[in-house]
DNA sequence: GACATTAAGCGAAAGGCTTTCGTTTATCGT
DNA sequence: ACGATAAACGAAAGCCTTTCGCTTAATGTC
């Protein structure tokens, strides 16, 4: 085929396609990628670089998607707002967590979500390299628990036996999904409060 | 060739193997795999069942590379012995982090190991769904920092102009190394005095 | 001791994947 | 008018994982 009247392939397009079969599979590939937009798997390459931008047009995607608005507030609301966002982003696309752990990121909506980052713990009181240290604890967190999303519904599965406590703990979680949020709201509160307790033992 | 007389693969060779790809090359496969203890691909399968369970394999391995102890000791302690534990066995094969999270945890030693924390967080005294969601928090933190260790030198690479905060928070870093381990001691103090925080405001 | 079964190597090949290349033809700019 | 660019295609190269059938040494059974 020559080249049509308009454009078979549109980037938006592109990246929706994607992000379902993501969603459906936990993984794309350039052959079913074409397959399911009705195009050649080398016309894929007219629009983009290839497999790797791909996977960043999915993560500006899903970032986007979850807009976020710091108005006013104080520091922590502010990390609330944030680190909320930026879970929900991938609680909406659970699978795609993996598949982005390898890449570098360069999506600018990401890079401004930790300059408001930065701004934030600036706000809070944090100077020097504790700034950095506090986003890269802020980004463990996030990551981790964005990745937990994608976790099989049991993500330990100990034996009947030897683990007793953990199988305990297991015991007493409710469905998964349930957990997951309380476990994440969790891990804020801790987030939150262990920032507020180092910044009172190290302003005194 | 036909069945030698002693067997030319051993799994303790072929993790050793793997794990040394992992390090110089960031990935493995079962061709390179093959080649480097000088064998034909397909033999591995008379000793693995694939690839997954190599993967499952070398996590082990580190883990066993990296024992800890819990004697006596308060929950504090024993937690960060754990959390500690786990982040030495990535910090010595950074690159095999990424490659893991894709899958789920079956080793023994690592189930180990999240048994050891439900038992130091029911001595510090949490209860009922909060021992799950601190192992999760906890979880999460170290996934994070283990990732990270994997993360290229510049992290974060904004452009010169529009991430004032970020970029200043970035000049204050040394070293990646040094950042990194800053950043770690940095997080498991938050992650201590979270807990902690926690603890006093759910018993009072 | 003879003999069937298992273990552990091999090569070949199937079927996936990403990416490159050459070809075709419509559109756009000069 | 016409050359350059854009956007499609098919074919193929070169990876990858896994399976299959073939060979032969070791092991266990009657």
């Amino acid at each position: 085929m020559a080249r049509p009247l308009v454009p078979l392939i549109s980037i938006d397009a592109l990246v929706t396609a994607a992000l379902e079969l993501v969603d459906e599979a936990g993984d794309f590939s350039l052959p079913k990628l074409a397959k399911r937009i009705g195009v050649s798997q080398s016309s894929i390459y007219n629009h983009v670089s290839g497999r790797e931008e791909i996977l960043e047009l999915m993560r500006g995607r899903i970032i986007s998607e979850s807009p976020y608005e710091i108005r006013g507030g104080d520091w922590e609301a502010a990390l609330r707002t944030i680190v909320r966002s930026y879970r929900d982003a991938f609680a909406r696309h659970p699978r795609l967590a993996p598949l982005l752990v390898l890449q570098t990121v360069q999506d600018h909506q990401v890079l401004a979500l930790y300059e408001n980052l930065a701004v934030a713990l600036e706000s809070a009181g944090f100077r020097g390299r504790d700034v950095l240290s506090a986003i890269s604890t802020i980004d463990s967190f996030a990551l981790g628990f964005a990745l937990d999303l994608a976790a099989p519904d049991v993500v330990w599965a100990p034996p009947s036996e030897g683990f007793p406590a953990l199988a305990s703990a297991l015991s007493n979680a409710g469905p998964a999904d349930e957990r997951g949020e309380a476990a994440f709201e969790f891990g804020l509160e801790i987030l939150i409060a262990g920032l507020h307790s180092l910044l009172r033992s190290t302003v005194l």
